[in-house]
DNA sequence: AAAATCCTCGGAAACGTTTCCGAAAATATT
DNA sequence: AATATTTTCGGAAACGTTTCCGAGGATTTT
């Protein structure tokens, strides 16, 4: 376990500290002999410089953290391999932390990563995070934070989304078209910016083409699991008020939705039509396979990651909104036999 | 951006340095009131230690680094959930990167942490690994490593895995007491512990009950994606050789066994029975829903993490191996009517 | 041949901590 | 009151690098 440290080398061969650490880094002031002579010994001698030490004195440590909710569903292990995929080539590391949906938990994340100095943050936040304090604290320390996907509008960073309120609009449009008339909307936590973009997607669509969209067609789930969607539907059948379609804030809810109407021998999409958000791995496994917007987690990753890089490599901020485009499955669970 | 170090605290102060350092690891020889004094004044300048510096000192980072194929489906997701259950409350980040079921970059992950200075590694192998002698040297060097799921049998160092042969046979053994005697296995990559353990739990079984088990009757399907599951049927169905009954190595590859079987209009259970491994998510949603082997992941995380804790903690590295148990989930698709 | 320039390298400080050693001050013992 | 012991603290070295400064020798220019 003793490490072989750069004197080591610097003794064996009779020359100074400071030469190896040029061999090294590649720099300019040392001839092409001596470096080859030092890159040898080191290899013999199994020498590696010790990051420790180099990122104490550089004061970066080439460590990116990455917060999200849970990495229980695809989505999350997607977008950080699309992350991973940028960062692991410019010789970044990415340290990976999950908050599970906990606004505390996410602080203490957070903290942890800022104290042990990654050089900048990726964050996708939790469904109850509000207080933002914190979050505020760092940017103006010029700590370089990226968010996507479940962003906080308020904090002036570089965030990469969906374009939630254009893929729900036409996603509540396609069931429209199918001639669904009675269409209620599963909509997901409150405080998180895609609940209510995609709610105002859908509830434009519902006024574009005049048909009823009051209250009563909004139910709130709560969360974004399936247990959710299961309690949503078995609501709905409970007090007799069973619609003709259903959009969902996200797959799981709808496949919830899907297994309870299932269970009471509700057809889909016959009876009713339904329509799912963010292509999950199940939406093809279930029967009928799920309706959904394939969302484009691996370049999300990319994305975010890019933009990032930017700002520690530039020094500046450009506190710029992207918009990414998503895919539109139409599988069986929201077209109607004619 | 500017960090406040301990110099500052102390210079504010008029103390010295090591006093502070005192205050802030609690140590005996220091006044309770000076120690006050510090904290106060450190939190009044927003002080906090810088862990960089504390690493070199110390050489020691806190850091342990986890190495898995893939995070896609939730099964490694969930084991480091229960890894990080048990290492984060007793101060330790920990690192995440994946090998994409590939050896190379296993290989290029592994010797990332090393070289940032994990203080220990918990592993699960890609499914092409077979050159171990970096981690032999490793081993040799003291460095600690713990394997889990996925081991190498030679690599000495404490395990964790299910008991995958006794749950086998008795998958085997399920099937057989339905009435199913034609039963093939499809199974998985060949240097994967777990393949072969599943394996002759399978052919065990069926001796055990006199049942024909020739080469016929193990599909190698190469992988372990639902893809492969799907090729393998099809090539059962191309060649006319349906059997009674599949055990497969995991829950993915039955999935797409059952999606062909499905699209070909074969009855489940009543033409082929079925039974996975590893229960996923996905087991729930198919219709008919498929019987499975549940592992018990979170407890394989903290168990492995314990393990490696224990080896950090001691100093002594041992080699044991521990078999976890799983539950066996007897659902629809191998349950005959009678 | 003297002066100017370039190439290569060594020495030392710095990064922010912890810890060992010893000294001063406070307290206890005789 | 003198000595011994304990408590509390400061100074300095150390962890393993990088980088600035400057010096010596080799090479080029005048």
């Amino acid at each position: 376990m003793k490490k072989v440290t750069i004197k080591d080398v610097a003794a064996q061969l009779g020359v100074s500290v400071s030469t190896i650490s040029r061999a090294f880094n590649d720099k300019y002031d040392i001839k092409k002999e001596t470096r080859e002579r030092i890159m040898a010994q080191a290899k013999e001698l199994g020498y590696n410089p010790n990051p420790i030490a180099q990122k104490l004195q550089q004061n970066k440590t080439n460590n990116i953290g990455v917060v999200v909710p849970e990495f229980r569903n695809a989505f999350f292990p997607d977008v950080i391999t699309g992350i991973q995929d940028i960062l692991i080539p410019k010789g970044y590391q990415v340290l990976i932390m999950q908050s599970n949906e906990n606004a505390e938990t996410e602080l203490g994340n957070v903290k942890t990563l800022y104290n042990n100095m990654v050089d900048g943050l990726i964050i996708s936040f939790s469904a109850d995070t509000q207080k933002v304090n914190y979050y505020k604290d760092l940017l103006e320390k010029d700590f370089p934070i990226v968010q996507f996907n479940r962003i906080i509008d308020k904090l002036q960073t570089p965030k990469v989304v969906l374009d939630d309120y254009a893929w729900a609009f036409m996603a509540t449009e396609h069931l429209i078209l199918q001639g669904y008339k009675n269409i209620v909307h599963f909509k997901g936590p409150k405080f998180l910016s895609f609940s209510l973009a995609r709610l105002k997607g859908f509830k434009d669509a519902m006024h574009k083409h005049k048909l009823l969209c009051c209250d009563a067609q909004i139910i709130d789930v709560h969360g974004l699991d399936i247990n959710d969607g299961k309690q949503g539907m078995q609501m709905l059948i409970d007090k007799k008020q069973l619609p003709d379609a259903i959009f969902a804030v996200n797959d799981p809810v709808a496949l919830g939705a899907m297994m309870v109407m299932k269970a009471n021998n509700i057809e889909i999409p016959d009876e009713i039509g339904i329509v799912g958000f963010s292509e999950s791995r199940l939406s093809d496994v279930i029967e009928p396979s799920l309706t959904t917007i394939k969302q484009p987690t691996f370049e999300m990753g990319q994305t975010a990651a890019k933009l990032l890089l930017q700002e520690l490599e530039s020094g500046i901020r450009v506190s710029q909104r992207i918009k990414l485009s998503g895919s539109f499955k139409i599988k069986q669970s929201s077209v109607r036999l004619r």
